[in-house]
DNA sequence: AATGAATGAGAGTTCATTCAT
DNA sequence: AATGAATGAACTCTCATTCAT
């Protein structure tokens, strides 16, 4: 019985976040309404308010949901059992794959962040991605398979590329130009990693790099 | 007396537009109101209709115009008559200077884009951005001062990466640690044109490299 | 033209006040909705603000108003020209003939006081009333009329005794025994002032007491 | 186990009242929920409508609690004891006392009066009061200490004239100036009973008037 | 008797937009 | 062109009340 009822207490949440993250993401923030929320979740209006603060409260918590569920993704461990060369094919891939599978969820992948503790909660949540791509390059540097660098910064800066990228492929776009946003992205990554630079005359050393560039028409 | 007032009309749009950059940047545009901007503007709000078709043209007018004024920036022509190895590092730095010192506009950077009309107005004012690093970059390649490759993609990538790094950096930590982010920013960027690439045991050809990498403690 | 302005923008403000006298009074404040006091002023709900800060706002508005309807009948010049043994009756008379005609709006009278800055208001309301009461008793006791007294506390006192029997009196009890309640008051401030106090076996000096006092059954 | 039961179910409703009593005295009616009032009486909420038949009930009920703990000290067997001349100081003294004791409660006192029932529970609940009043004047007018008058009416309005002092006193001003009001009710009801009154040039017969009257400046 | 999660009507308030001047 | 008083739809949020447990 107290079984049921947690169940049932987590379930309506739940189905709160996941009501507010279609609605959100279809409308946005400013045209949906709490009582939309509601409906699509089949409670009432008061009831939303016994599990959120406010309005911005269900936003920011649909909006974590969301980058929590990218976060599992990357942690894969197929992905971490791969040759180092293929693993950034292989995380952007799976990046572009869930986005592509909740295409229309991907606004809220662009927050607009208000308050100081907003900011606090997006660090936590973005972390969980960052420290994942944290773990795996320093495991790779223990191996001596990659130089040693700024870990932690690289991480935040190539999860802000991918970040912006998947933004403008699907959200701007709306996914048309998928392929040539991911290879394109793929082979910018792995440029860095595994080389050649754009530098012309440049040695290659890419039997690991699987796309050619194409040139400019 | 036309002249007069055709001046009086440019100057009274973009006082609207001016007053509207610092509200909607220190407010957002949820919290920030016709009449707030109408006061900080000095006209009243029967006037700003005269300008704008509503509040969201206003937002997206605003918006735009701070994205011109970093666009402008790219286009100096000291930047582009320097050695090719030092151009990342100078428009990076340029970028940063004045996102520092407009740090307060910086949240308009972050859009909320809502219609198609918009999407369209968006993707010409960031254009206007990446269209100047694709010039430069072909002028580059022609000159075989790099290898060829997709360089449309590539700006619109790398322009999201310094874009989101700017984000994060000026927006969400307020700007705390700039010359962290802006060094690895130009270091990421300076070794994907001239490396060396991070894979452990490629040589150096960095010459060009002028910040070492931070060994990871 | 401006003049019309102005006297469109008092009446608009006035006619709000007065339609939310009477609103106030016939339903009690918590259930009467702005949208009913609009609606009673020939406005929209939106104009109500342009005048009013709050709803309480305009509560202390209308009940201030009503208090100084009430302070202009004891300022009467007719009043203060009769002989003093006549006055009390005049006065309370007069108050209780104007609370008769405006019965409905009686309950205006009891306020729920809630701030600091709402009982300053009143205080400053109530002291229009017992102001002119004071005037009225110094102007006595330097005519050699009355002895000297703490004026300005028997005057609150005194106010505060008719205001309490015209709230039970019009409100409580709806008129019925207006006569009693207003006989037995008069009565009452006639022996305060003029004597014969109710011990038993006292002198009557009381050709100026004009009523008899009724015995017990 | 009857006993028991009927002891918690008494002392259940007792401090649900209790908790209401100074919740709605703190916050005022409008501003307190049945939540806060449950919470504070340290029961669900539900419970609070085993006992209650709506909100207004609980006001009602915590309202009438207090006026009847007021009536209790005015029944004090020590004063109807006293010689008639020290009853009323005593009277008011002992109701300014308890009003000093449970200041906070004071607002409780001011009533809000809604449907006609309620003012039957008032009058019921007035009526505990002025009785006490009443019996003790017709037994000072049988005993032949007073003159006949209308004891009945008499008693509402003195009680009225007490009742607005001690709102004006307690509630408005915060008790700081008590004693100059204390003093002078007694003061103005002292010389209802036993004058001298006001009027100038009486006679005084006063060894039974403690308190001079206070010359004006 | 006791609970407290759930309800949903209804409140106060805001503000983008209009239009007579 | 410029104004700003007026509008009223629509919002978020509250909370008295119910009822299954």
């Amino acid at each position: 019985m107290t079984a049921t009822t947690r169940e049932d207490t987590r379930s309506k949440r739940q189905a709160i976040i996941e009501a507010a993250r279609e609605i959100f993401a279809k409308q946005g923030y400013e045209d949906t309404s709490i009582a939309d929320i509601a409906a699509a979740a089949g409670v009432a209006v008061g009831t939303v308010y016994l599990y959120f603060h406010n309005k911005r409260d269900i936003y920011t918590s649909a909006s974590l949901d969301w980058v929590t569920s990218i976060a599992a993704v990357l942690q894969d461990p197929a992905i971490a059992s791969l040759p180092i060369e293929q693993v950034p094919r292989a995380m952007i891939e799976a990046t572009f794959r869930i986005c592509r599978e909740n295409n229309e969820l991907m606004s809220l992948f662009q927050v607009d962040i208000q308050s100081t503790k907003e900011i606090e909660q997006h660090k936590v949540a973005d972390e969980v991605i960052t420290k994942t791509i944290v773990v795996f390059l320093r495991q790779a540097i223990a191996q001596g398979q990659l130089a040693p660098f700024d870990t932690e910064m690289y991480a935040e800066i190539l999860f802000g590329l991918v970040h912006s990228v998947l933004y403008t492929c699907f959200c701007v776009e709306g996914g048309e130009r998928e392929e040539l946003y991911r290879e394109r992205t793929i082979e910018i990554i792995d440029r860095l990693f595994f080389g050649p630079p754009l530098r012309a005359g440049q040695q290659e050393n890419t039997d690991r790099v699987e796309n050619r560039v194409k040139s400019d028409g």
